[in-house]
DNA sequence: TACCTGCATGAAATA
DNA sequence: ATTTCATGCAGGTAA
């Protein structure tokens, strides 16, 4: 929120506009600050402004240790105690003191809703200017992320008793982690132990359960002699009272948030180090924001945060807004970056024109580039465009699959743009979005499920610290659904699955057969049949097709005991193991003791021909029957490039292995044509590859005619040019340029004996 | 011919 | 059913 024109304090109990001097208060989640006149400010920089504010306030607990009452549940207080492991709170003072839950953040903004704690407005908000900060703030290369999310709990019963688990499990780290399962066990509990029925009541009114988490810095490595009072520095306030931290020193939870098909909050024992999980970070608050999808919520870690501020000026606050993993599009030459559009609607200002607005955006180096913030009208709505991101995207060295993160940077409010390289392009598509560079890059280690680098983001979020791989399968067909087929998003495998995949398209298709449990439709597209099945291919042996001398298909299968070639029937399929003991159709040879049917050598020259489809065209053009399903447009292009119909359909041969549908009988527009050697097309051939093929010519040839005649319009112009200016002698043509009626320039030859021919016409431009 | 621009399309995600 | 968004594509423009 930015500071209003006309001041007014932020506490709602004072609510002046006139002070001699305005302090600032605590950090809002959208950043920024909040106002307090002179005395509230006061107040707030003593730490007493719950004392002498909220006193009447419900919320009001004491301190395990030092019996110090403290106001719990206020974003005012929310830095200055901790919940203990063991259930009740300590000051922060004392935790110093004592030296426990060292690397525990200074507080987050606990579940722990004190007896009568009733939220506003029946969210978790509890009063205007008490907002969770989300946002990472930092002063002076330290931050303090304070980070509340609502988000879905999954109704699956056993999935809310893991949440528990895992809540016992966080309990007992050193991490603050917070949550609200579907369990009133959790819900806090008032001093005589039992439910609070009101926050259970809010609770079970929220069309959502919520879950909580916080980050924050790591007080407890702070020397002791930090005057606690000064922790409120820590939030943002004046940098005088920050108590000096180095980077490295935080303390940070480890939090997935829940998936929708499963949870799994992870806990990552604390000891001492820099958590560098990757969290995803609700949006900040705002227009618009609570619609924000969790794939674009900014994952960026600590690290990713420090980094950032270390190469900003200090004494600034980084609040990350959301991220996005680049497509293709994005980070390709167009120089496009579709924003989502509830991101861009949320955090960049509005544009009321189609043009949009030029708009600078800092990198983390401090550099700054401009961009134009656009959008274009698509079905009744709008799509938003970074426009120019090119020099920016290639600085970064930014790929498809990459992250590109927009943070706002305070006080200015300005855009940053940071980044996060993906790790490992082909196996880093399980949800988590890719590791980032440097010191984020071994997040995958740290134990979160490694990144998945242009993936749909959706999978970001809903694999995010899934480790059980039970629904993954699941998941990665879908994504892989959306993946596969186009030419430049990156494929979604894994490694053995790239292993595997080292074989060519036409390859892989030699493998595929078609379901043996399905049978075909023959549908008709442009008068061309195709079968269609409603089970997907399946892997079969690699088999070789040949023509009989009689014309009929042969197939060959070899054993995979004895390697020797059986002959089989052209319309079997074989399994992916199969031997000759296998071989049903041909008695005297299902044992591999058979001896084979033919001579090796024939055989090799029959495979060998049928390996290397593209020599045997060339060359024999007989022996082998294999078809190169090379399509309609090779076709063309053979025809175009001057072979006849005759001689290309002459190369085009019968049934192929290639197709995973061709099979005998099969009457799709490849398996049509003759086989090599028989039932050359004749010229006037009316079959279906015939006609396409005619047609891909006259419409290539016509193409072809109509950029000669540009070409020709184009210099006879210049022509005419050069003889309007010059004279005809003087061009390189002889002719004159005559004006008609209509517009058009008739030229006309003069040829050396005088006599005069019309030649051609074109428009005047 | 390559590139740019604006819009259209359709698969996937979401409500 | 609706919305989102990645990408295709056609027309225009620049090289």
């Amino acid at each position: 929120m930015s500071a209003p024109s006309s001041k007014i304090c932020m506490n709602g109990l004072c609510g002046t506009k006139s002070t001699p001097q305005w302090k600032r208060g605590w950090p809002m989640k959208a950043g920024g600050f909040a106002t307090l006149c002179y005395s509230c400010g006061t107040a707030y920089d003593h730490v007493n402004y719950c004392e002498r504010f909220h006193l009447n306030e419900p919320g009001w607990r004491e301190c395990k240790y030092c019996d110090k009452p403290i106001h719990c549940g206020c974003v005012v207080s929310k830095y200055l105690h901790e919940c203990l492991d063991l259930g009740g709170i300590s000051c922060i003072k004392c935790i110093r003191a004592r030296g426990t839950q060292a690397l525990k953040p200074l507080q987050s903004y606990t579940n722990e809703r004190p007896n009568g704690f009733v939220p506003f407005s029946g969210t978790w908000q509890p009063v205007i200017g008490n907002r969770i900060n989300n946002g990472a703030t930092i002063d002076k290369g330290k931050i303090t992320h304070l980070t509340e999310a609502h988000q879905p709990l999954p109704s699956n019963p056993s999935i809310g008793h893991q949440i528990k688990q895992d809540e016992n499990r966080l309990s007992s780290s050193k991490e603050v982690v917070t949550i609200f399962p579907n369990a009133s066990s959790l819900f806090p509990k008032s001093d005589n132990g039992r439910t609070d029925l009101g926050f259970k009541a809010l609770y079970e009114s929220m069309p959502q359960p919520a879950i909580k988490y916080s980050i924050g810095n790591a007080l407890g490595t702070t020397t002791s002699s930090v005057n606690p009072n000064s922790v409120g520095g820590v939030d943002g306030r004046e940098p005088a009272k920050v108590p000096s931290f180095k980077q490295g020193q935080r303390s940070r939870l480890t939090f997935s948030k829940p998936s929708k098909s499963g949870v799994n909050i992870k806990s990552q024992s604390n000891k001492g180090v820099v958590s560098e999980n990757r969290v995803a970070r609700p949006p900040a608050e705002g227009k618009g924001r609570s619609q924000l999808l969790p794939r674009y919520w900014p994952k960026m870690t600590d690290e990713e945060l420090l980094q950032i501020t270390g190469d900003l000026k200090s004494n600034c606050t980084i609040t990350p807004l959301f991220e996005k993993i680049l497509s293709a599009s994005d980070a390709g030459r167009i120089g496009r970056l579709v924003l989502p559009k509830a991101c861009a609607e949320a955090y960049f200002p509005a544009i009321h024109q189609s043009e949009g607005l030029p708009i600078r955006i800092q990198d983390i180096k401090g550099k700054e580039w401009t961009f134009q913030f656009r959008f274009w009208p698509n079905n009744n709505s709008r799509m938003y465009v970074l426009e120019g991101v090119t020099p920016c995207i290639q600085n970064m060295q930014l790929q498809a699959g990459d992250t590109v993160i927009f943070s706002r940077l305070d006080p200015g409010e300005k855009l940053v743009i940071g980044c996060r390289k993906a790790t490992v392009s082909i196996d880093t598509q399980e949800g988590e979005a890719p590791a980032a560079n440097g010191v984020a890059s071994d997040a995958a280690v740290a134990g979160e499920t490694s990144a998945g680098n242009g993936n749909p983001p959706t999978k970001t979020v809903e694999n995010e610290g899934v480790t059980n791989g039970d629904q993954k399968p699941l998941i990665q067909e879908k994504k892989k659904t959306r993946n596969i087929g186009s030419k430049n998003k990156r494929l979604l495998m894994h490694n053995e699955d790239a292993m595997e995949l080292k074989v060519t398209w036409e390859e892989a298709h030699e493998l595929l057969r078609p379901s043996p449990t399905s049978n075909p439709t023959i549908s008709m597209i442009e008068n061309c049949e195709f079968e269609e099945y409603d089970e997907p291919p399946v892997f079969g042996k690699k088999t070789i097709f040949t023509m009989h001398a009689s014309g009929s298909q042969e197939q060959w299968g070899q054993c995979d005991s004895c390697s020797k070639w059986r002959r089989l029937p052209a319309d079997v399929l074989l399994p992916s193991k199969w031997t000759c003991s296998d071989n049903v159709w041909d008695k005297e040879r299902c044992s591999c003791s058979a001896p084979d049917e033919i001579s090796i050598k024939d055989l090799e020259r029959i495979f060998k021909s049928a390996k290397d489809p593209k020599k045997r065209k060339l060359a024999d053009g007989k022996a082998v029957e294999e078809q190169e399903p090379s399509g309609l447009d090779a076709l063309a292009t053979a025809a175009v490039l001057g072979e006849s119909i005759g001689e290309f359909a002459e190369t085009s041969t019968g049934a192929t292995t290639k197709h995973p549908r061709h099979r005998p009988g099969c009457t799709c527009i490849v398996c049509i044509q003759p086989p090599s050697g028989k039932g050359k097309h004749k010229p006037n051939c009316f079959c279906n590859v015939c006609l396409t093929v005619k047609r891909r010519f006259k419409t290539l040839m016509l193409r072809k005619k109509k950029r000669l005649s540009d070409k020709e319009a184009e210099d006879t112009q210049k022509a005419l040019a050069a003889a309007l200016n010059n004279g005809p002698a003087s061009g390189s043509r002889n002719g004159i340029g005559i004006i008609d009626q209509t517009g058009m320039v008739e030229v006309e030859d003069l040829p050396q004996d005088g006599r005069m021919c019309l030649q051609e016409s074109y428009p005047v431009r």
